[in-house]
DNA sequence: ACTGAAACAAGGTTAAC
DNA sequence: GTTAACCTTGTTTCAGT
């Protein structure tokens, strides 16, 4: 499949840290010329290897003081639940990812809510959208370590 | 604290899904000139409330098939063992969060690996780092949502 | 096929209002 | 907050390896 070289990987590096910096110190770090950078750049975007570019932000200081944990089970064994509980999940922004977890029938979802009131509105919205027979939430005390950097 | 206006808010939106687009499009979705948006995204840098620019990436693509979240509790109570384990979770590279959660001494772990060969790389680096009296894995089968974007 | 150098266009930054 | 000048930086072109 598409194969990386090793500059590509340093870029990828790079950017993941920081994507804001100029092409011209982009190739200082990796030893390129500054065109060479912008297409290598282009390729892994092209490519689907590099997906977007966005920023980061303090979650807390925009109201999402809360994280949270969900540990969801259902009986509901119907070949569509899957796909109803995708969509309910996809569609409420408070709930940033959704995972099919190891381990039958299992999964985990990690949202960000203001407080317990926010979790609570949040907990109701998607039992009143999905049938689930079991939900237990485990909240964030302390966020030790939030990183999207990949150890290449 | 610093609260954010309306605008500003939908400047973070915007630049949530897209850090890339231009002062001059960004302006015309909020309804600004280019430079008032400059100014305003150069103070939510300079609040930390945005804190960085970042490229997002395919991480199955770059070698990483495998996410693994992993519950951790311990028994040892030692004044310095939370200190231990931050230090030692926040130098492995493959480790993107880590969590102390509600419920008394327990740990949550997200990583990104190769493979199981590689879960088993990294358990064994980790425990050989801190004591952990137990440690369960539960792997990542699909990814049903992945985002980073806040509600706002 | 991929590189670097230079010309070019676009967008970020500053100054003035 | 705006508009307009400025100048860094992204983008295209082109020729060399």
């Amino acid at each position: 499949m598409n194969d990386i070289d090793e500059i590509d990987r340093r870029l990828v590096v790079a950017l993941q840290r920081d994507a804001g910096q100029s092409l011209e110190v982009l190739g200082e770090t990796v030893g390129l010329s500054r065109n060479a950078c912008w297409r290598r750049i282009r390729a892994l975007e092209q490519a689907n290897i590099i997906t977007g570019r966005i920023v980061t932000v303090d979650a807390a200081r925009l109201g999402f003081g809360l994280q949270v944990f969900m540990q969801v089970r259902t009986n509901a064994h119907a070949p569509d639940w899957l796909e109803k509980f995708s969509n309910a999940t996809r569609a409420m922004p408070e709930i940033q990812g959704v995972y099919r977890m190891s381990g039958d029938l299992d999964y985990l979802i990690r949202a960000r809510v203001a407080d317990m009131a926010g979790y609570d509105a949040l907990y109701q919205r998607l039992i009143r959208k999905v049938p689930l027979s079991d939900v237990s939430a485990s909240f964030v005390m302390e966020e030790i370590k939030e990183t999207a950097q990949l150890p290449l």
